[in-house]
DNA sequence: TTTCTAACA
DNA sequence: TGTTAGTA
């Protein structure tokens, strides 16, 4: 397993102007935001500025989208965390299971999703299918 | 030029 | 929330 070292995820710092040019969200909002305690600010140095991670990125993403769909901005931001958290049980499953995937069409992004084997024998080998029919399971008795 | 806080024609 | 004032 690689360790991502210059990644974009751990590297990317930006300020309150490009956050919002980024988002769409003014950056009164954000200060706002952030003294309701729905985001917070990396304090950098003497923290003249605000600087902003990844993370904070995409859960302002996140509180917008759900702030656009009507939700109150409290109610967004508990959408935003409850789906974070949603993710990240997904993420776990799919790093545990993931094996390969073999590619059927590259234009299409169809694809054959290997998932490695249901039982301890190792008899039933599952996929995950996605192709013009949709996604779906595939068993093959082995 | 950008960001900060505080306040409201 | 937007906008603006006066700074640093």
């Amino acid at each position: 397993m690689m360790k991502e070292k210059f990644s974009l995820k751990a590297e990317l710092v930006i300020g309150i102007g490009d956050l919002s040019k980024l988002t769409g969200v003014s950056t009164r909002q954000l200060r706002y935001w952030e003294e309701r305690g729905y985001i917070e600010a990396s304090a950098i140095e003497k923290n003249i500025t605000r600087k902003y991670n990844f993370e904070v990125f995409y859960k302002v993403q996140a509180i917008k989208k759900y702030l656009d769909e009507g939700f109150t901005l409290a109610k967004a931001a508990e959408q935003a965390d409850w789906r974070k958290k949603q993710v990240i049980i997904c993420k776990k499953f799919v790093n545990a299971t993931f094996v390969d995937v073999s590619i059927a069409d590259d234009k299409k992004l169809f694809g054959k999703i290997d998932m490695g084997y249901v039982d301890k024998e190792k008899t039933q080998h599952l996929y995950g299918i996605v192709d013009e029919k949709g996604s779906y399971f595939e068993i093959n008795k082995e």
